[in-house]
DNA sequence: GCGTGTGAACCTCTTCACAGCG
DNA sequence: CGCTGTGAAGAGGTTCACACGC
C-alpha cells in the first residue's frame, strides 16, 4: 500500500463507499458497478471511478468491483482493517448517548471506555461500562497504540481535556464541543457541530425563499 | 440583501464566524480585525475577507470590523436572525441527549418539540419536554412555516421517517442514521456521521505513521 | 456490448499581492 | 500607517468522453 495523498473530501466519499458497500454484502450481492456506487452516494460514477484509480485498479472491466475485495481494499486504504480504540471524554448526556447507541454496522469501531472528572458520575453505568476517572486515561492510553479521543464535556472545558489527551500521547480527537481547539501540528481534531449543520440547513431553506419569490 | 450564489464551504465559514462572534461579543470585544477572525477560525485572512466580500463592504479600511455588526450581517445573510424551529424525530439515547444539552451560544437555536412512534416513550420526560407521539407531526408542522427536522431514529427507520416529514412539508432535514436517504429535489438533507469522521481520523493517523517511517 | 481507468477540459475555490480608503 | 476589498494567478477537484480490456 502506497502512502499516496489524496483529499479529505474523497477520504470521506471512500468511507460512504465501505458503508455501501457493508450493506451490499448483507444483501448479499457479488458485483457492483461505478453506477451503482454514485447512485447509492448520491453523486457521478466518474468521481467514484476516479477516487478509486487513485488507490489502484480494483475493477474488471465490462462488469463491475466485486463487493467483497473492493471493501477490503478500501478498509486497508481507509486503515480500518484494524479500527484504533475509541474512547469518549465525558459522561455527559451526548457521551453516554454514544456509548449506549454504539457503531454497529460502521466496520469494527467500537466504544472502549468513557470517562469523567465529576465523582458523582464516576463508576456510574453508561451502556455497558462503567465511567472511568480522567486521571486514569494516561495510564490507560499507555497501554495502547492508536487511540481517538471524542470530546463531549461542556461548558468550556474541552481545550483543557484536549491538552490533557495530547500529553498522554493522543494523536487524534473528534470533538462534540462549539469552540475551536488548538492542538499541536501532529495532533488531527475534527469536529462534530450541529450549529453549524443547522446554519447550513437555515441558509438553504431562507435562500429558496428569496429565489422563489 | 441579494440571495449571491455561494459555496457551502463558504456558508459554514461564515457559522464559525459568527460563533467567534459571539464569544467576542460576551468578551466585550467591539472591533475584530480579518486577521484575528481568522486566527480564531484557523485559516488565513484573506479567506475571511473574501467570504465576506462577496455579500457587502462590511469592514472600515485601518481598523477592522465592528463585532456587533458584522454577527448581524452575518445572520442575515445565514437567515439566522429568527431561527427555524427545530423538532427532533426519535426519542432514543441521542435524540434524548441532544434534547437535553440544548444549542446555547448558538445563536437562537432551541429544539421545540420531540417525537417517537413507540408508546413506551411517549409522554416520557426529555429534558423540559414531553416525548409525543409522531402521529401529531403533520399538526404540528401546520402550524410552523419553517422546520428543521433532525432525525435520530436507529434500524433503518430513518428513509420512512424522512418520507412522514416531507409528506408532512418538511423542508430541511439533519439525519444522525447512518443510511443514504432518498428526498425530493426541494427538501435539503444533511447529515451528521460519526462514523466517517473516525474513518477520516484513523486514515490520517494511519497515513502518518506510514509516512514517518 | 458493457463498464473501467484516465487524459484533457473545465470549473471552483484559494492564495497572493497591492491599490485605496480611513 | 493599518487593514480592507479585489483583480489576477495558482491550485485543486470535478466532469467529459473515449480507448481499452473483459
Amino acid at each position: 500500500m502506497i502512502a499516496v495523498k489524496v483529499s479529505e473530501k474523497s477520504i470521506r466519499r471512500l468511507s460512504h463507499y465501505a458503508r455501501c458497500l457493508r450493506l451490499a454484502l448483507i444483501r448479499g450481492e457479488l458485483i457492483m458497478t461505478s453506477q451503482q456506487l454514485a447512485t447509492n452516494c448520491g453523486i457521478s460514477s466518474a468521481a467514484v471511478r476516479r477516487d478509486l484509480s487513485i488507490y489502484g485498479e480494483f475493477g474488471k472491466q465490462g462488469s463491475g468491483y466485486k463487493v467483497d475485495d473492493l471493501l477490503a481494499n478500501i478498509e486497508e486504504i481507509l486503515g480500518t482493517t484494524v479500527p484504533p480504540t475509541l474512547i469518549i471524554v465525558g459522561a455527559g448526556s451526548i457521551g453516554c448517548a454514544l456509548m449506549i447507541s454504539g457503531l454497529a454496522g460502521t466496520g469494527g469501531y467500537t466504544y472502549d471506555s468513557i470517562f469523567d472528572n465529576d465523582p458523582k458520575k464516576i463508576n456510574k453505568a453508561c451502556g455497558d461500562k462503567l465511567v472511568r476517572p480522567v486521571t486514569e486515561i494516561a495510564d490507560f492510553l499507555k497501554t495502547k497504540k492508536e487511540v481517538i479521543a471524542i470530546i463531549t464535556v461542556t461548558g468550556g472545558a474541552a481545550q483543557a481535556a484536549l491538552e490533557m489527551l495530547v500529553d498522554a500521547g493522543c494523536k487524534a480527537i473528534l470533538s462534540f464541543a462549539l469552540e475551536p481547539l488548538k492542538a499541536p501540528e501532529n495532533v488531527e481534531v475534527r469536529y462534530v457541530e450541529v450549529s453549524t449543520e443547522l446554519d447550513v440547513l437555515t441558509h438553504s431553506i431562507r435562500r429558496k425563499e428569496r429565489v422563489d419569490q
